[in-house]
DNA sequence: TTAACAAATAACAATCATTGCTAATTAGCA
DNA sequence: TGCTAATTAGCAATGATTGTTATTTGTTAA
């Protein structure tokens, strides 16, 4: 995703307007490797301005994946969760914490079973045991 | 997933019940590779048996995936699919009429960025254009 | 700078998938 | 066959997300 100050331009030339709402959710999502949900977004940007609408949050948040500055991804945990990092990637899921970490995978694995299917796309999601959850585990 | 006479025996000996419904929900399982959702199961079910309720449905695939007979995917079409083939197999998803195909992976993926985190189970969804809507496209 | 217009906001209702609850029914065992 | 616990159907409730709309607010052009 781009800065909040390139993002203001490109709303602008895109005929979308650029509210004090959405320059907060600019700047909350700017740098925010935590795969947040509409839900902890609207709670976060609530601190800073009281009264925003999660209907807000949401509309902005599909602006933005629209316009390709934000990646939404599904791991099971019932509701969406949205990535600023829009470079190819995959995902790793704590079964512990519930925290998604961005993986890179070096090789496309290679497909069998699949005749007559064009590949345009291809998502992992990891699951497994971080390394606070592993080592809270031992403790016990 | 195992037949239906043995999911009768498995169903008896962990203390549930084989009713009628899930006879019927056995036999509409067994051999299914269209990944069904648990409402287009309760369609198919709701033909045979009507009045057959989807809570039920919903009761009986739960008991079945908790008993390993069946896999719950997610692959982003807004509901939960169900998978009798609980072997170690991927998914794709064709962009075009939705349709759930199973993918075999040669290989599993070698990671990059992830230090201290223990992979338990993975699971790839690929994105595309089946053979059929490849066709359909080219004809336009 | 301001007027005008289109777009965004907030509030609320509505939807969809799924789960919780419960009275009535039924499978399976003694 | 009769008992008892599990199951069913129906309906309410939940959680995430989207639809709707009156009011407000950026933005642009005069």
């Amino acid at each position: 995703m781009r800065s909040p100050e390139e993002l203001t331009v490109a709303f602008r030339s895109a005929g979308l307007k650029v509210t004090p709402q959405r320059q907060l959710l600019f700047r909350l999502l700017h740098d925010n490797s935590s795969h947040p949900t509409a839900d902890s977004l609207h709670s976060a940007a609530t601190e800073v301005m009281p009264g925003i609408s999660l209907r807000t949050v949401y509309q902005t948040l599909t602006d933005l994946t629209q316009m390709g500055e934000l990646q939404s991804i599904e791991v099971g945990s019932g509701s969406l969760r949205f990535d600023p990092n829009v470079s190819d990637h995959h995902h790793a899921v704590c079964d512990g914490c519930g925290d998604v970490h961005d993986v890179y995978v070096s090789k496309a694995p290679v497909l069998r079973g699949l005749d007559d299917f064009s590949v345009s796309d291809a998502h992992i999601v990891y699951r497994g045991q971080c390394g606070a959850c592993s080592a809270l585990v031992a403790t016990k």
